[in-house]
DNA sequence: GGATTGGCTGAGCAATTTGCCTAGTGAGAT
DNA sequence: ATCTCACTAGGCAAATTGCTCAGCCAATCC
């Protein structure tokens, strides 16, 4: 299931120049198209490589504006209120984590005053106790995966 | 700079089939293909599509375990603490939010045990006041952007 | 009332890439 | 000693890409 260093080389390109296709790839790293296609079609029956949907900023399309919200769940209520989050498109993601009936979501709005207007959709539902928000202001390390699958890839190597 | 609803049928797609070529996407939606291609170009200028990496399961790379740290960080060593938290893979994303020297990074870890080495090289850093973690237990709603696609191709609609 | 600009269509063409196949080789496991 | 597995190297037809062109239409500008 770890990936090996070939692995790592492969994503890490794909990474860098997603548009790539397997025949410059097998030439970038000098090995066999065929090897190429077959870790490829590996990485992705592993599961280790969910998709290549396009990346989205939020930002572009009129939603600069980024929070995290801490929901406390009000006991049983935690399948209505996961159903109503899913429900608000400005919900980019949700966890539950530790801390019974606690959850964490991350929201965008297309301004401070319309990120009210989200929360209180996102809070207005019966099984919220208490909500509390923590606005981002900079995102100094984005959403990464390479320095991760360079390491598992030593790991492994 | 908002999308109109070819846009967003186009993001739709690409999210769905992201191995899908240009000249089959001007087929499904029929359009010409040069227009997809035009789109295509814009939407990537413009910045709103930024890439189109692999998305990487870190579940799958042996990191099933994913926690959220809230860190208080001293006065005056904002920039010190992030500098520090880029250097560890498992760290996949950080940001400053309200709340004057207040940060929050997401974590990945090799099990609840290897957490506990994970937090203590993130928070082993002068600058970090204090640290709270929340463990993620489920993810019902995994990072996600296409409601918010088609929310906004319909506003410009 | 024109005239112009911008976006879309439909078509064509050469070059490249893909998908699929076969055969041979080397390393490690049984 | 044999087998299996991953990789190499090559070949081939079909499809796709990148690029170009001319024509068309609607909105905007003078």
């Amino acid at each position: 299931m770890a990936i090996d260093h070939l692995d790592g080389q492969l994503l890490v390109l794909l990474a860098e120049e997603p548009r790539i296709g397997v025949l410059e790839m097998s030439r970038r790293l000098g090995v066999a198209r065929g090897t190429v296609q077959a870790r490829l079609d590996r990485l992705q029956s592993n599961g280790v490589i969910r998709g290549f949907g396009p990346q989205v900023d939020p930002a572009a399309l009129g939603y600069p504006v980024t929070a995290f919200a801490t929901l406390q769940i009000r006991q049983g209520q935690g399948a209505d209120v996961r159903a109503h989050l899913a429900t608000v498109p400005e919900v980019l993601e949700l966890h539950t984590t530790t801390g019974s009936g606690d959850m964490l979501c991350r929201l965008v709005a297309r301004s401070n005053a319309d990120l009210q207007r989200v929360i209180d959709r996102v809070v207005g539902f019966d099984g919220i106790v208490r909500a509390a928000t923590a606005i981002v202001m900079e995102n100094p390390v984005p959403l990464r995966i390479i320095p991760l699958v360079e390491q598992a890839a030593e790991d492994r190597d």
